[in-house]
DNA sequence: TAGTACCC
DNA sequence: CACG
């Protein structure tokens, strides 16, 4: 199959359930400027391995703008308007990236989205991210946006329990997925990233997840 | 507890 | 901090 085929395939909206949408390659007439974007935030904020309140460390490297980022140490999660690398507030979110934010969640049928957090999370071959649930936030009514950028990735969509069986969903570079409504708090994570290298970001996966934090 | 280790 |  010829990857024109593969795009208009996969170019259509996918319910994975009730309250969430799979935007195949929604950003990647964007990547460019949103990548452009993107150097300054880590620039000025770098990837760093936050320890869990257990005292261990993620495997996931993460950085944040926005008006609040979110943080994790021995006392908790939670968001900040620091940044506890810097003392400095994160950097701000990109214009590109909240607009694109506001056209992916209204395509999944919620109007109105204004983020105030990006977590830019960063994935290298083999890492993995168990599965949780995004409950730091104040209003669960507002939307997760989610940006998959760099190597292929299988998504584990969760129910409401953490017993529940996830299901599978493959990611690639350039898709976009929303979830809310009833489905804001299912229990979700990451499979351990296939060794592989993007033709475009190298040996890496990076996630951007907006969300309306405070 | 966004983690790991694995029966104590 | 029991246990998929």
């Amino acid at each position: 199959m010829i990857q024109s085929d593969l795009d208009l395939f996969g170019s259509q909206p996918q319910s994975l359930a009730s309250q969430v949408m799979l935007l195949p390659g929604f950003a990647l007439p964007e990547v460019e400027v949103l990548l452009d974007a993107l150097r300054p935030v880590l620039r000025a904020a770098p990837f760093r391995h936050m320890q869990t309140p257990g005292g261990l460390h993620m495997a996931v490297a993460l950085s944040n703008c926005g008006s609040l980022g979110w943080v994790s140490d021995a006392r908790g999660y939670r968001y900040s308007p620091l940044d506890p690398l810097s003392g400095k507030p994160w950097p701000a979110l990109p214009e590109v990236l909240l607009t694109l934010a506001a056209r992916a969640a209204s395509q999944a049928g919620f109007e109105g989205f204004v983020p105030d957090a990006c977590l830019v999370n960063h994935y290298l071959p083999g890492t993995r991210l168990s599965l949780h649930q995004d409950r730091n936030e104040q209003d669960f009514s507002q939307p997760i946006v989610s940006i998959s950028l760099g190597l292929p990735a299988v998504f584990l969509l969760g129910g409401m329990q953490r017993s529940d069986r996830p299901q599978h969903v493959p990611l690639s570079h350039g898709d976009v997925m929303v979830w809310g409504g009833e489905d804001r708090l299912r229990f979700h994570g990451v499979l351990p990233i296939k060794p592989g290298k993007h033709e475009r970001m190298g040996e890496r996966r990076i996630n951007l997840t907006l969300r309306k934090a405070g």
